[in-house]
DNA sequence: ACCCAGGAAATTC
DNA sequence: GAATTTCATGGG
């Protein structure tokens, strides 16, 4: 993997198992906003950035070489081998097969832990489009202004300090309660993020659920899309409807060591078919 | 008006 | 304890 830097852009050659829109809008991130060529553009880690993939040339304007090396290369998984893994995990079922054929340029992004661990706590009993504009008045109300009407995520440490009723622009509904037990419980440490990275899966999980608003599935996508616990396997309603009609009788336990890549593989396909569910 | 959305807490049985 | 209802908000 070769990397060039340029006057404001970097050049990435030789990236495979590689596609924007399946990575960056299935359903794992929400700040990433596609423009018309084709490019993402967002903000990750405090750096606002656009990508562009040509062939098997991956393109990071407003980034440095360095920021490839600490961040990007990361941030994409590029470190991971899916195509080996797909050609693992495709011996599970058909279906499986089928579902990474589909998608083959899905990749679990490494996020912020505790940005996932929000937006998840946002994301429940919601819908992908709402979720996205939650999260962006949450931004742009308390995050840091980075560049010109461009904004962090917040910190926890900020978030910390408000009340339910600072968060009503965010028109979040009951979820507001929610965020700022998360951003307490963080900030003041009595939730340890780095903490669930290492952790037995179930401990893990244990400590994410001391939030209030955090059950079963929002602490499996935290761990899965936040701390890289590819173990994971979210169950949310287009999950349990796949499960029910395409793998019978199975469960994210019969899905092996790299389950989240395969449940994210699933959710993708049962999403872009829902036909398959009527 | 009704139903649903990457659920979980609160209440009731 | 397991099943049901409620919780805000917006889109179809």
């Amino acid at each position: 993997m070769k990397v060039e830097e340029k006057s404001n852009y970097i050049k990435i050659c030789g990236v495979s198992d590689l596609d924007l829109a399946q990575t960056l809008d299935c359903g794992q991130s929400f700040r990433w906003v596609e423009q018309d060529d084709g490019s993402f553009t967002g903000v990750a880690f405090r750096k606002y950035v656009t990508v562009k993939l040509c062939g098997s040339d991956l393109y990071i304007y407003n980034a440095t070489k360095d920021d490839f090396k600490n961040i990007w290369f990361n941030y994409f998984d590029l470190g991971l081998d899916y195509g080996k893994i797909r050609e693992e995990i495709r011996k599970l079922h058909p279906f499986l097969n089928e579902a990474a054929k589909y998608a083959p340029g899905i990749r679990i992004l490494r996020q912020e832990p505790y940005e996932v661990l929000c937006t998840f706590i946002i994301s429940q009993n919601n819908n992908i489009k709402r979720i996205k504009g939650i999260v962006q008045r949450l931004c742009e109300n308390f995050g840091d202004e980075i560049e010109e009407n461009i904004f962090a995520f917040p910190t926890a440490e900020k978030i910390a300090e408000l009340t339910d009723n600072d968060l009503a622009p965010l028109r979040a509904g009951f979820r507001n309660r929610y965020i700022i037990d998360a951003a307490r419980k963080v900030a003041s440490g009595e939730v340890d993020l780095e903490k669930c990275r290492i952790a037995d899966y179930e401990k893990a999980r244990k400590e994410l659920m001391k939030i209030t608003g955090v059950g079963v599935k929002v602490a499996d996508c935290t761990l899965l899309f936040g701390m890289h616990r590819i173990e994971a396997f979210p169950i949310d309603v287009w999950m349990k409807r796949a499960l029910e009609k395409l793998f019978p009788g199975m469960s994210g336990d019969d899905f092996g060591e790299y389950a989240g890549i395969a449940q994210q593989y699933i959710f993708h396909f049962s999403r872009m078919h829902p036909e398959l569910f009527e």
